[in-house]
RNA sequence: GUGGCUAUAGCACAGUGGUUAGUGCACUGGUCUGUGGCACCGGUGACGAGGGUUCGAAUCCCUCUAGCCACCCCA
């Protein structure tokens, strides 16, 4: 590393906006999440899927919807080498029924129940909890349209978050189907119409473009309109009404705490009939205008849209870098990566390459175990030690050497004791399972204390 | 895409026109090839990039880039 100046490149290579590396003592946060998603997958009966980052550019206009401004300007969209036009996947429904109806899911027994966890991206200004890449999971029912799912998918919502110990709050709507929304958009309008005037811009231009956005403005002004505004609910066409009605019925039943929100409307035009959020909730403050850490709703007409049979669905989705701010702010235990339990110390090339051997041996028996064997002294290796804080170091000297024994140090109170180099494996194993249970324990999932990253983490694709 | 604020070592900060840009933490070497937490001594390492004003710029001006915050939009 001889640096100089002079060597120096001008420009240093350089994150892409938008973009964040997720360091290693982030990664404790990912991995509680991770788990937690798995966990919750599992109990509720949801199979993974993954699919890829990248898909043809029209598999997002035709589900998502040309108008809308995720395709419009932030989808990360580009010509391949054959002249194709692909995109970063900007949000992951999508992708997930284009996987149901290549792979013929409809039949399978219906519902289909998957889940996904993966990077997303869109082309936005960077702001709080807002990057170009982000992250989320999502989970989605495809194949069954009864109002009993939509309250389960819910109930499953609600409970990851509260199970974390978040406050939330499960603000719930419906938006009706299209043909109630093409009434309900003709009522707005004629709402509006005297009282363009009082809006403003944004809301000028919403009222051509997307009239429900009309209802979630933050303009004080526009808010008091919007109070007298009619409602979606009001103009739900039998079936839908019939079909809200029964969720919520459902949602009682459930005893879940629910808002009902008439204002809250979906960003994406494939949503139709059941639209939910779910809020974080601050005491002492009213969640007016919180930043979703979860939203999700039916989305019955998208699969035949998409080109396979008319399928119900539903699903929702939740931003990780989101939650993972909530977590931080409201001091949510996420368990810390278990470290080492022991340190190998060598002194002498003899000792080392013993040392290695030995470090494979512990290895084996299944005991995490740390070491710096390019050290030579052993006061450099005593103080890793110390900073990894195992609870024994091993010592492996000269005058050990010549007496086939190896040292044990119990690092809290400095205690040493000799011990014949044969037994040294299982007198540690002995020593630490009687000090702590959980640390022969790791290969077991356990939330308090988390196992170390698997070596083949490199290559597990597709993970977060 | 629009607006406001900001940019000094890995991190947290000081330095507001004038020597060689400081401090703390971290990292690293030593005191000390047989023992960590403590101490002491030493070392590496930075003015986001480019241009301008000036005898002289980390400091003033412009442009770009990035970050934060808000709008827009969304998870």
């Amino acid at each position: 590393m001889n640096k100089k100046a002079s060597d120096k490149p001008k420009k240093l290579p350089q994150l892409l906006r938008g973009m964040k590396d997720i360091l290693p003592e982030e990664q404790r946060f990912w991995d509680f999440i991770r788990q937690r998603t798995d966990q919750l997958a599992q109990t509720y009966g949801f199979a993974r899927i993954d699919t890829p980052v990248l898909e043809e550019t029209s598999l997002f206009v035709r589900s998502i919807g040309q108008e809308t401004d995720v395709v419009e300007k932030e989808m990360y969209s580009f010509m391949d080498k054959s002249n194709d036009s692909v995109s970063l996947r900007p949000e992951g429904t999508a992708g997930v029924v284009r996987a149901y109806i290549e792979h013929g899911m409809l039949n399978r027994p219906q519902p289909v129940k998957m889940y996904y966890i993966g990077p997303f991206f869109r082309y936005d200004r960077p702001q709080a909890g807002r990057y170009r890449q982000f992250h989320q999971f999502g989970f989605e029912v495809l194949g069954d349209g009864h109002p009993v799912i939509d309250a389960q998918l819910m109930m499953l919502a609600y409970s990851f978050f509260n199970e974390i110990g978040l406050s939330v709050s499960l603000q719930v709507n419906s938006v009706g189907c299209p043909t109630c929304r093409e009434s309900y958009k003709k009522a707005l309008n004629e709402y509006y119409r005297s009282r363009k005037n009082a809006l403003c811009e944004d809301c000028k231009r919403r009222l051509q473009k997307n009239p429900l956005r009309l209802l979630d403005c933050k303009v004080p002004d526009c808010q008091l309109l919007a109070q007298d505004a009619p409602q979606t609910v009001d103009h739900l066409c039998e079936n839908c009404h019939a079909h809200f009605v029964k969720v919520l019925e459902h949602l009682d039943g459930l005893e879940i705490p629910y808002v009902l929100n008439s204002r809250l409307v979906r960003g994406l035009d494939y949503y139709t009939g059941t639209a939910f959020e779910i809020w974080p909730v601050v005491e002492g403050e009213s969640p007016v205008n919180p930043s979703a850490l979860c939203g999700g709703g039916r989305y019955d007409i998208l699969v035949k849209q998409l080109g396979g049979a008319p399928t119900a669905a539903i699903g929702f989705a939740a931003g990780i870098e989101r939650l993972i701010n909530e977590i931080k702010a409201r001091d949510i235990k996420v368990g810390m990566p278990a470290g080492p339990d022991v340190f190998v110390a060598q002194l002498g090339d003899a000792a080392r390459k013993k040392a290695l051997r030995l470090y494979e041996d512990l290895r084996r028996a299944g005991l995490r175990v740390a070491e710096t064997f390019s050290k030579d002294g052993i006061k450099p290796q005593m103080e890793m030690a110390n900073k990894l804080a195992v609870k024994y170091a091993l010592i492996l000297g000269q005058k050990e050497m010549l007496d086939g024994t190896i040292l044990i140090r119990d690092m809290e109170n400095g205690i040493q004791e000799t011990v014949d180099f044969q037994k040294v494996i299982s007198e540690i194993q002995k020593r630490l399972s009687k000090n702590n249970v959980v640390a022969t324990n790791h290969n077991h999932i356990h939330m308090a204390e988390q196992p170390p990253k698997p070596a083949d983490e490199g290559t597990a694709k597709l993970s977060i």
